[in-house]
DNA sequence: TGCCCGGGTGTTTTT
DNA sequence: CACCCGGGCA
């Protein structure tokens, strides 16, 4: 057991202490994964059977990527046997292996969250609702956390606090919506992403000898990313450990970034009170970042409020300091990060892969693209619009859905009449409302139209009939043929594969490639299985269903800079890492600023952000950006204060300032405000002198859309000290003469004359000038 | 039934 | 800006 050897003693502990109850606290790049890794290999290596070990990660890839690890140390043979993955393609596991006991069939569909927004958006419609009114992504959102909380749609609709939420946002028959959303889903043997935790709830809450029959099965449970759990998850973890106890919970509350969608610390404060004898340890060595990366990062969290204390140092080396960089326009910032990446690359000989920008919102991507491209650089962008979620992909997989489970109805609308078949939007309405006078679901009408008194012409509904006809004839072979063949075959027979074929344009050619790529990935996913079963279908839908973009990085062609959102990058490393897009309203995002705990969350982001660089981190933001449509100003994030100034090199001033006709460009102003520490700035400013901007802080700028509000112009005459012929000291530019001064406030400018740059015209509101004589 | 045009609308973050 | 939806027209 060399592996042991490897360990430093707080690590050590946390892998070989693996009885009872254990909660490990691990700071950013403080070895968990490895921890985990070994804490598994250990049990394994003790004797348990991985057959009785469960271990939840956050991504599927960081669950292959651990399995990997983990037969290195003892087998491949060995590790394969373990339960290890999300919560979600686990419990889908089990939900599909126990589905009878809840009333779903084994081959149920996953809905994702376009399938679940247009069955709530075809609700809203049919109960004759305002769709302006109830957001079917808002009511998506609302259903969903309280599925996450374990709310049922009967307690929901039930619950006063919750209908007068709903009635004060206008909204009061959202519970409804939700009832009608859970009978549609359950007619159509569907679940959504949260019915995968809230089903696994009630199945474990209502079948004792299932509850039983796992605990017993999951001696060892390890649960990765903790702080990100939320209540569903929480309360299946407990269950399940509850026979033996030994479950040992891996996370850190200053990473945790998820509550939006439903975690919650409380979950690791909950801990001690579920498990009053558990131990503990503390991981707190970062193994990945240089000094400057950690202690700024430590300075950044330090300004939460909620969390647990601890104190992350590394021996690494100094390191490079943290370059600021500002750009004019969201282009800019890209080309200036392409640019950066190109020297660095060239500097350092540096690869490819070593790089990652990251930033708040997907939609930021857009700009780096384009640099990136233009240099030549290879990039892969993570998020956003996934292989999956593309149309032909999705169109595809919607008939091996309906294949292998015919009341899908939102496979069924999306593929009766494509490829063209002649059943119009006429005789769909029909076939719907048939079902919906008959209670029934709307398969069994397209099977059997004629039982249902559908209002829609013979030739019409023969067509539909041979539509169920030949869906059905899929469904014969589903068991017996291989998952590749079967779907290569229903490519064919439905008309799609030619279809796309016969489509000449470059993105049609696109999308008949991807759909061969799915193919493809069929293929691989059959024959990845052990030679004594066979890969259905069924399986690869459940599989396919909940991987996401990172899920599928192709081998080759690996050495690529990577984009993706701060909130992907949780778990990775990059030696050199740009976090981009750092402005208030973005980053921290505009939504997030009403509360503390959001703000603090946002900060948990920002720290997330900065703990994944190894060798150099840079920050920048952009003075302009377009936001939705039309260019916008923007503010430098307040986050860029919150960084000990020592570990910072702010940017340099901008080269060229056109003072005469912009001269309220924000950037201008930025260049003026007092860069660091504002927040704490204990005395104002002793610079006597021509205090052009009163704010001791940038929060008192003026804000974007109040155009420049009087209480940004200094209401004293202290500017009338300046006067012509005097010599006064600018920042940036050096000791200067006053020429001429002109205009009134707060539009009074100064021209002065600096012998290091020439000739000047400032704007006294913005400018700093300290009077010499 | 299908296509085109115009208007309205919207942006965190993800399994 | 980019997408989606609805309405009008071929």
């Amino acid at each position: 057991m060399d592996y042991l050897n490897e360990l430093n003693e707080p690590q050590r502990q946390a892998v070989v202490n693996t009885e009872g109850p254990t909660m490990v606290i691990a700071g950013a790049g403080s070895g968990k994964t490895r921890v985990l890794t070994f804490r598994i290999a250990h049990l394994i290596h003790k004797g348990i059977d991985p057959f009785q070990i469960l271990a939840l990660t956050f991504t599927n890839k960081a669950a292959k990527e651990m399995k990997a690890r983990i037969g290195k140390i003892v087998g491949e043979s060995e590790a394969k046997n373990i339960w290890m993955g999300t919560f979600h393609s686990v419990f889908a596991r089990i939900l599909r292996s126990e589905a009878d006991r809840i009333g779903y069939p084994r081959d149920f569909t996953i809905y994702d969250a376009a399938d679940a927004k247009n069955l709530i958006k075809d609700i809203i419609r049919e109960m004759n609702l305002d769709e302006k009114v109830y957001k079917p992504g808002l009511v998506y959102n609302r259903i969903s956390s309280a599925k996450n909380n374990l709310i049922s749609a009967t307690s929901y609709a039930s619950n006063t606090d919750l209908e007068a939420d709903d009635r004060m946002s206008g909204k009061p028959l959202t519970g409804e919506i939700y009832q009608r959303y859970e009978q549609r889903c359950f007619r159509a043997s569907a679940m959504d992403f949260d019915d995968l935790l809230f089903k696994t709830n009630v199945l474990l809450r209502d079948f004792p000898d299932v509850l039983h029959r796992y605990q017993q099965k999951f001696r060892y449970i390890l649960v990765d990313e903790y702080q990100d759990t939320n209540y569903a998850q929480y309360l299946i973890v407990k269950k399940l450990a509850a026979m033996y106890e030994n479950v040992c919970v891996v996370g850190d509350d200053a990473q945790s970034i998820y509550a939006f969608r439903g975690a919650n610390i409380q979950n690791i404060l909950n801990f001690k009170k579920d498990y009053p004898d558990f131990k503990i340890f503390k991981l707190e060595q970062n193994y990945r970042s240089t000094k400057t990366i950690v202690h700024a990062a430590n300075s950044v969290i330090e300004k939460n409020r909620d969390q647990i204390q601890k104190d992350v140092w590394t021996d690494n080396e100094e390191g490079e300091i943290i370059r600021v960089l500002r750009a004019a326009t969201d282009n800019e910032e890209g080309k200036q990060i392409a640019a950066d990446i190109f020297d660095t690359k060239m500097n350092a000989q540096a690869r490819n892969k070593e790089f990652a920008i990251l930033y708040r919102t997907n939609a930021q991507s857009r700009s780096f693209e384009e640099a990136l491209r233009k240099l030549n650089i290879n990039y892969r962008i993570y998020g956003g619009l996934s292989f999956y979620q593309r149309k032909e992909i999705k169109d595809l997989l919607a008939y091996f859905r309906l294949t292998a489970n015919p009341n899908d109805e939102e496979a069924l609308k999306r593929v009766i009449n494509y490829p063209k078949r002649g059943i119009g939007d006429t005789t769909i309405d029909a076939l719907i409302l048939a079902a919906a006078e008959n209670n029934t679901g709307i398969w069994n009408v397209v099977e059997m139209p004629e039982m249902f008194q559908v209002r829609a012409n013979a030739g019409s509904l023969n067509k539909v009939k041979e539509f169920a006809t030949m869906i059905k004839s899929f469904g014969v072979q589903l068991n017996t043929k291989p998952g590749y063949e079967l779907a290569s075959h229903i490519a064919t027979s439905s008309g799609i594969l030619k279809e796309l074929y016969d489509d000449k344009s470059p993105e049609g050619v696109s999308r008949y490639e991807n759909i061969q790529e799915l193919l493809n990935g069929i293929k691989e996913f059959s024959e990845a299985s052990p030679a004594d079963e066979l890969r259905s279908l069924s399986d690869f839908l459940i599989e396919v269903a909940l991987l996401t973009d990172a899920d599928n990085e192709d081998p080759e062609n690996k050495d690529h800079v990577t984009l993706m959102t701060v909130h992907s990058a949780k778990g990775l490393e990059f030696p050199y890492v740009y976090i981009v897009g750092m402005e208030e309203n973005l980053f921290p995002s505009q939504l997030a600023l009403n509360s503390r705990e959001e703000l603090e969350e946002e900060r948990r982001l920002f720290y997330v952000a900065i703990t994944r660089a190894e060798k150099r981190c840079t920050l920048s933001y952009a003075n302009t950006r377009y936001r939705w449509g039309n260019l916008t100003h923007c503010e430098p994030s307040r986050f860029i204060d919150e960084v000990d100034s020592k570990y910072l090199e702010m940017p340099p001033a901008p080269k060229e300032l056109n003072f005469d006709e912009e001269w309220d460009e924000p950037s201008f102003r930025k260049m003026k405000v007092p860069k660091k520490d504002s927040l704490f700035e204990k005395e104002p400013s002793k610079k006597a002198a021509v205090p052009a901007t009163p704010s001791p802080s940038k929060r008192n700028l003026v804000k974007l859309d109040e155009k420049r509000p009087a209480t940004s112009v200094p209401s004293s005459d202290s500017d009338s000290d300046l006067k012509v012929g005097q010599n006064v000291h600018h920042e940036k530019f050096g000791k200067g003469k006053v020429i001429q001064i002109e205009g009134i406030e707060p539009n009074r400018k100064a021209t002065v004359f600096f012998p290091a740059v020439g000739q000047k015209q400032l704007l006294l509101r913005f400018a700093k000038l300290d009077i010499l004589d």
